[in-house]
DNA sequence: CACGAGTGAGAGAGCGCTCTCTCACTCGTA
DNA sequence: TACGAGTGAGAGAGCGCTCTCTCACTCGTG
């Protein structure tokens, strides 16, 4: 049966300028608070309101003011990854929506899958659907933030883009997170520091990669790499092959919590234990961080902050305003059993 | 600096029809694939379109044609529960998007958090941003989907309503998830089978419990219950209070996996072992039930099917078409070695 | 008392598109 | 050859709102 569009005539401008004896203009004043009308008028435009039930149309509104008070955040759609229980998406789309709702502007969402996403979400950019665009978590040097850059839509990316065109990005210091892991394992006297890498097209990746890389070149240890995808499953096959390479090594550093988890298992599976023979240390602090066997030690990013910066930093660009290229979020060392 | 608007006047369909020689009228046929076209014509005005980079304006459409093409989807956002990891959010939303775009239609995300929240969404959609609206795992009795429905606007839920005021919606068969399970437990000769509900303002959590109820009645078998909210810290609660009223009871239908993981960390700090000495079966069957130890069995519902039939009804419904009042999906007991 | 500044409200021109109505023209048929 | 049916394209009226311009009116001041 279905609860059919009964149409429900909505009242427009004119329907409430009628009711309350003044024009058009003077209503769209009350309605968009304009300070120069006359408080005995207003509160007669405002009850013509109230009584109509009048809501502005927001397609006629936007028709005139080229703005849709609606923002897009782009997320890649890699079946394994998204929305696997890897936390990250969710928070961050947590943070950008308080962002947003608190300036009283929409969220819409698009995945970007297949090329032909790529296509949908740059016309429909370039459309004027939005006020502006976030990415979150690039694969590689995607070129579409800096496509509709160029285009003149104010565009934020999370984790600076590879390309060489430059997109005001944010991002967690990784680096920083990276050297206190490794900092931690070294002050506890670890000698044989291995590390499970992220995938080496992803931002993340790369820097927690070169954060380790750079940390260990003070120690004059050496680095023993082997990559994941930030997957459990590859967590755990690239742990079986760091004991293969070293079965002496002492410590790995992960880089995510859901890798950590996976290494973890292989770690078990071989009869080592966590920490007294391997110590480990993970990446994200996610929930999971504390449920894992040993609790994971790990380096915390604050995720729902990327989201709420990432979104904040848009609304600056988006309303004329200047921005920084960089804002960087510290990270810091969560210790719990596992190092 | 900031890559600001450079403004780059979009092209209007006026301009895309002075270019090719005809009238706007035509344009805006080629345009929406209006059939009354000589192929010759729609060449020409093709070529001015892809020169010109003619994007037409979303505004200006909907103004006259009533309808934005994006819909909706509404979440509550109760900090703890939502985007915890538990994956039914994001699953939902994969689905749902899926759909969505199949149909070329966009996704709007409103996370409905307080008072003011349920506000803002009720202006929204019946300031016609929306051409429908999505709920998903509604709290309760919320009025919201019936009061939208009241104004015309197309509404979907995701679980039965429970107020007198039918909106149509999708859920998963429940009771018949429940039945597989305690059927299960009955084969393999448990006799003391507690149960571990959800919260009983949910609609999940009502419908799992009555349909413990329900599987138990037949077989004189006494029921144990011990309520949680979903979160896993609520499950392991639950199971200790379960153990203390009832020492020697020997399988435990959860509710969910979270709860179920929560669960069985605590029959492992009771040193029970599962399955020998407790069972344990979840519901849900997310990724966590593959990694839990030990691997637990669960009721699997086909998450992101919700989403994707909770879309397509609610397009169905936009387009003015009837729709079921209610559609069920089926769910299915995956065995792995908790029970 | 006259004048200019300041204030509050209305008139009206679009924003870019769709869609109905109208009309010119091409055929097929008697 | 004449007529009616069918086809393809243009004209033009809005959709509901914002915003500039204009104007009437009220004060304060010289």
């Amino acid at each position: 049966m279905g609860v059919r569009g009964s149409g429900r005539e909505r009242p427009t401008l004119e329907k409430v300028a009628l009711r309350a004896g003044v024009s058009r203009a003077t209503v769209s004043r009350v309605v968009n608070g304009a300070p120069t009308v006359h408080p005995r008028i207003r509160d007669t435009v405002l009850r013509a309101v109230r009584e109509l039930g009048y809501v502005p149309n927001p397609a006629a509104r936007s028709l005139v003011t080229q703005r849709t008070d609606s923002f897009a955040l782009v997320l890649p759609e890699r079946a394994s990854r998204v929305f696997s229980d890897d936390q990250f998406f969710p928070a961050v789309i947590r943070g950008v929506h308080q962002e947003l709702e608190e300036a009283d502007k929409q969220l819409v969402l698009m995945l970007a899958s297949s090329a032909t996403g790529h296509d949908r979400i740059e016309r429909y950019a370039i459309g004027g659907h939005v006020d502006g665009v976030m990415f979150a978590s690039l694969h590689g040097a995607d070129p579409m933030p800096a496509a509709l850059a160029r285009q003149g839509i104010p565009v934020v990316a999370n984790g600076r883009p590879l390309g060489r065109h430059a997109v005001p990005y944010v991002d967690v210091d990784h680096a920083g997170g990276v050297r206190l892991a490794v900092g931690h394992l070294l002050e506890r006297g670890r000698t044989r520091i291995a590390t499970i890498a992220g995938p080496q097209d992803m931002i993340a990746g790369i820097e927690r990669l070169a954060g380790y890389r750079a940390a260990l070149r003070g120690s004059r240890r050496r680095s023993i790499v082997a990559v994941g995808d930030f997957t459990r499953e590859s967590g755990s096959a690239a742990m079986r092959q760091l004991l293969d390479d070293d079965p002496r090594l002492d410590a790995v550093f992960v880089a995510s919590d859901l890798m950590a988890d996976g290494a973890l298992r292989t770690l078990r599976r071989a009869g080592r234990r966590v920490p007294d023979d391997v110590a480990v240390i993970g990446f994200d602090d996610v929930e999971l961080a504390r449920y894992t066997e040993p609790p994971l030690t790990t380096v915390r990013q604050p995720i729902s902050d990327i989201g709420r910066v990432l979104a904040g930093q848009l609304l600056r660009l988006a309303a004329g305003e200047d921005i920084s290229p960089a804002v960087i979020l510290p990270t810091e060392l969560i210790v719990r059993e596992s190092a």
